[in-house]
DNA sequence: AGATATCTGAGGCACGTGCCTCAGATTTTT
DNA sequence: AAAAATCTGAGGCACGTGCCTCAGATATCT
């Protein structure tokens, strides 16, 4: 059986009361008995039950996913996977919102932010493209003791917020690497095409991608990037240009997470010129292209690891756990026709 | 705040102690009114406080998982993940223990099954190649109540086992399309090389590789698969008169998990001729190979995530919960120089 | 020295569920 | 009608921790 707290108290020669103040942390002990406590508290190798905690705290985790109103097929299906989540983590104690805000407008969301407090919420995932102001509002929610992680946007490994994401630097090289892979000619031109290059997100793609297209595929040059900004008309026309003015271009990167409206376009005005093309994330319609061998390959983030990565550093940081590096590590995955799951083989 | 058994009793017109033992399925409550309850959890939207249920059963869920004695790195890491699970899991009451049997012999993972009883085990994952004796073993272990998923070896969504671990025809494939891509020339053979062809996993890879090969590489054609059996002389062998007897080898599929006395030997032996190369799984020694560029991919499943997932399955099984088939489908990864992680940019 | 501040112990209630006993109510069987 | 079987209610203890109060002990200051 695991150490109590009545343990401890006795192989420590204190009262449990005591035992109870070194272990939340109260004041009104001498030093000398914290560390009696906490010799025993190794020796013993005791663990706080945290059931037991939580069922006499009735404390309940409440966090929050804060996602751009507007956006598309890939925010959809994060959205239903963080529903998803928050049913099955009903059981644990874990209580989790969205809150959809205009990402346009940054004041909006530094607004959001400031209005969440410490007795609302404990724990907040943000999604939104980088700025000084949204930085700062950040900050401001952590010294009010609300943890915070980083979602999706953002930069890997910057202190003091953690990150749950893929390296973008690094999916924009991956995106190269396989593009010219999968692209028979040596040489030729390379179209770019994103919603939008606003967020530092997309800044790091493209620099990834071309640093390793460059030195991979000197045969191949980049467009600069074409922005569709979510309008079909305005893609089209771009795209038609692109394709007009460039004879030699023998592949597409689909740079933003949305890639609807540039691949309609894309497929549209390239015809059978746009043969090898590389987009990202996992939606019906990306599959629905790569099943067809119209996509070569999707460069994707896992919705439901991302989810679950947050949702436990979150709670690792409430329960003033560090968390494990190595577990939060989200991967660049790579989709193939090949290694698409099939849809539910078992397990049901 | 959340319904408990005592708001239940309360809409249902009954007693705590009815409400109970309709929650645990005790005999002894008329039908009319075992009705009653569920209707009432179904309106109050009751949910069971797991902590509260833990505690007091002070219920500990002991998961074993059951490996080979016998392995190299991808075994290893294996090893270490499940060890560092079984360390964070503690606090949620949950117990991993690993437990290695002798492999090539089925009579001992047999006789080992056979030992394990309900009072000292809730589920357990096993990782052993197919053979029917297992294969009973493992029902009556079902029969005793005793959870199972079959872990990293076995076949994809057979019941009555969950399973936890890619799909080896897919990965198969996979591995086809990428030798594929990134291999210059349109023409040449192709060596298929592994540590053993006995299971069923290898198998089902060199099915999909063919296939994937045939179909999209007509230019490519593989050769038998050469096995090395952990022996390094017989695989510097193998390999050499490999290369002697066929010149226009282009490319080499390592096939097995373990993969490090096949590299060994094609490196070796293969010299400038064996540049492309794809190979399984995650160790040391393949990242360093990728690294260095001498190793074109790899194909991976992540030993996290199939640690985790056969932990929630066991569990879900163990609380008759209905696992998410979802959440629970394990990917097959591809990982170039590009998209290796690079060691720990953060978090810590 | 007494007054004050600091530390410690004892005890108890609460959280929500599992599991037990025992008595009473209702229905079915003999 | 009596006996037996089936169902239900009331109550209580347990799990391990968080949090509270109050009294007593010890150290520190005036």
């Amino acid at each position: 059986m695991r150490p109590t707290t009545k343990d401890l108290a006795k192989a420590a020669g204190v009262s449990r009361a005591t035992v109870d103040r070194v272990l939340n942390g109260r004041p009104g002990v001498h030093e000398k008995t914290v560390q009696a406590v906490q010799a025993a508290i190794d020796r013993l190798g005791f663990e706080r039950n945290l059931s037991a905690a939580n069922l006499a705290k009735s404390r309940v985790y409440r966090f929050e996913f804060l996602l751009p109103r507007d956006g598309g097929e890939f925010l959809a299906e994060l959205d239903a996977q963080i529903a998803e989540h928050g049913r099955l983590l009903r059981a644990d104690s874990i209580e989790i919102r969205t809150r959809r805000v205009l990402e346009r407008n940054p004041h909006q969301v530094v607004a959001t932010l400031a209005n969440l407090s410490r007795e609302e919420v404990d724990g907040v995932a943000i999604m939104s493209s980088e700025s000084p102001q949204v930085r700062d509002a950040t900050l401001r929610l952590i010294e009010r003791g609300i943890n915070v992680v980083q979602f999706i946007s953002g930069q890997h490994g910057v202190r003091p917020f953690d990150f749950v994401g893929i390296d973008n630097y690094a999916a924009g090289a991956t995106a190269a690497r396989l593009l010219g892979a999968f692209c028979k000619q040596p040489a030729g031109r390379v179209m770019v095409i994103a919603e939008a290059m606003t967020s530092l997100d997309s800044a790091e793609r493209r620099l990834g991608f071309d640093q390793t297209l460059g030195l991979r595929f000197p045969g191949l040059s980049a467009l600069p990037t074409l922005e569709t900004h979510g309008n079909h008309t305005r893609a089209a026309a771009i795209v038609a240009a692109a394709y007009r003015n460039f004879p030699d271009i023998v592949g597409v990167y689909v740079m933003s997470s949305e890639a609807f409206v540039p691949l309609e376009a894309v497929l549209r005005h390239g015809g059978r010129r746009a043969r090898t093309i590389v987009a990202h994330e996992r939606t019906a319609r990306t599959v629905e292209l790569l099943k067809s061998e119209m996509i070569a390959a999707l460069i994707v983030q896992n919705p439901g690891h991302v989810v679950r990565s947050a949702v436990r550093l979150l709670k690792a940081r409430c329960d003033g756990r560090t968390p494990l590096a190595s577990q939060e590590d989200i991967r660049i995955e790579i989709l193939l026709k090949e290694n698409l799951a099939l849809p539910d083989k078992g397990t049901a």
